[in-house]
DNA sequence: CTGTTAGCGCGTTCAA
DNA sequence: TTGAACGCGCTAACAG
């Protein structure tokens, strides 16, 4: 910038100026310097910039994993709404891993992002104590952190299993299963406990056989149902914590010789956008992923700018799509 | 940073040194120091300190799409590799627009990112001219980019071609054709090249009719292999370009009444994780995601470390997966 | 073993 | 309409 400033013949604050618009300069004076920037192939550093303003104009992301399709569906959402906004996204994998995930966000809080976008890994006591010493806004989704000043963004998970499994019945299932996400993340817990409402809605009782605990992989969707479908009271229709389960499930179900939809009703969760092309095509509980990204990205920008007003939720609906992979009991 | 070289009665550079552990501080001084500094809380600026050094410890990436799976699991080997060699990746997803590509480059640019990891988008002309004027080290994935000095990783695309068709006339087939994807990217052409190699190798005649180009999503293979289930002569086998069409195209073909792999065998190409839970499973070309992320990250951390030696390339051999979506001709 | 100081590249007073 | 100068938080000579 300096040199900048020499070769146009004026002083660093004026090619500041005339880089940032902020107060008049002459028409030649600004010709002058921006033709001496382009021919020096000047490019302002961010770094100097956000030293003096306080603002790096980044946000980190802490997510478990990104090779999940609706992390990564979601990651888009924020991200496109976010380079909106001026914003860029630093990615942070955190496996389900308290240690990684500490390790990331004393790196967040070196690099003075301006803002945190968590799905929250362990447990709450450790974060939140990590938590309360970053002083950037934050936005949580998913899973609530328990003791922290952020916003929260969720969906209605409760409802979502209520739906899916309230759908199944009115199909004529009688005796339906779940294969549900890990019980210590209250999305998994949640789509439970409205998969047990509509049960109960409707007069069903409750089998504890048919609640099966799996991890949101594909490989434990095979193994889960698997399971179940060597049950001899084997259920009509199955409910799957997410869509990766499903079609682990769908293939076990293939292997198994049990036809979909005619022997066995799936649905999943999710509706990644795979869903639409899986064997049969995927009956599933949509998530609008992409405009709850852009929510949370823009609800994260609003707090970095604005005051510090009292948290905020939102919270989403999901959706029933009705496809392929479910039919009536006959 | 003053703060706590006043509290702790000693001098800045002091502070500095015991923070890390660059020249030696006596027991008593250090500790006293980092007693303050817990106290304290303080946490240095990596902002003030890449001005000073000139180094952000940050990545730039640009890839098309991190919802695609194939991306998605490079992305994490990326991440986990760059993780354990101290930098944090700034995620960028171009969309094959070579507006926002270049909207992005400059925005990192000017965050004056340590290196930048490119999978190309748009037109070489363009961005040769823009990765010209970036100083810091790159590496180029995938798709080569003429005129650019930087470090170029990418998977044997025509072994890959030839392995999956050679594998199908190996299983008896004859009439095999080949979905695509865009033909502008050099992956997709070189798979081709494979295909056609094997092809002639086998004395089978190419016919045109059996070449159909799409776009590696499960929308254009589903419609892509309706199209070809539709046809008189209709082929017993079909390699897709990617898995995502594979999927589509199974999807395609049950819906068209054609059993896979019984009446028609199916090949995709990445392995990506759900390939081993379809239905029914997919065989597949792998290819080593994590390895070539980990490889990718690898080289360009040295290239940052190192000095500025000629552009190096690496290249990935594919390996068939056998699975269920193919069987011997009957 | 420790302190003083200059400067990294900017934005922003304050003066002119 | 423009310039001079200070300081953001840190590292690295240099000096003691």
């Amino acid at each position: 910038m300096k040199q900048v400033a020499e070769k146009a013949g004026v002083s660093t604050s004026t090619v500041s100026h005339v880089i940032n618009n902020t107060r008049v300069v002459s028409d030649d004076v600004r010709e002058r310097v921006l033709a001496v920037i382009a021919e020096m192939r000047y490019i302002p550093s961010a770094v100097a910039r956000s030293l003096k303003n306080d603002k790096t104009h980044t946000i980190g992301m802490m997510i478990p994993n990104n090779s999940n399709p609706y992390f990564a569906e979601l990651i888009q959402g924020i991200e496109d709404a976010a380079f909106k906004l001026g914003y860029n996204i630093i990615l942070c994998n955190a496996y389900d891993d308290a240690k990684k995930q500490a390790a990331y966000l004393r790196v967040l809080m070196e690099k003075r992002i301006d803002g945190l976008i968590l799905v929250a890994s362990g447990d709450d006591e450790e974060l939140s104590g990590i938590l309360r010493d970053m002083p950037m806004p934050k936005v949580v989704v998913d899973r609530e952190v328990k003791g922290v000043d952020a916003d929260f963004i969720e969906a209605d998970h409760e409802t979502g299993g209520y739906l899916a499994t309230k759908y199944l019945i009115g199909l004529g299932h009688r005796s339906i299963a779940c294969v549900s996400g890990p019980m210590h993340l209250p999305p998994s817990r949640d789509r439970v406990v409205g998969y047990r409402r509509a049960l109960q809605e409707a007069g069903i009782g409750f089998n504890s056989h048919f609640l099966v605990h799996s991890d949101f992989t594909s490989e434990g969707g095979f193994s889960a149902f698997k399971h179940l479908l060597s049950l001899s009271d084997r259920p009509s229709a199955i409910f799957a914590g997410n869509d990766l389960m499903a079609f682990g499930g769908m293939c076990a179900a293939n292997e198994a010789g049990v036809r979909v939809p005619d022997q066995l009703s799936v649905v999943g969760y999710d509706d990644i956008a795979l869903a639409s092309f899986s064997t049969p095509r995927l009956t599933t509980l949509a998530q609008p992923k992409y405009d709850m990204g852009q929510a949370i990205a823009k609800t994260l920008v609003e707090r970095i700018n604005g005051g510090h007003q009292p948290p905020r939720r939102k919270m989403f609906r999901p959706e029933l799509v009705e496809r392929q992979s479910s039919m009536p009991l006959r």
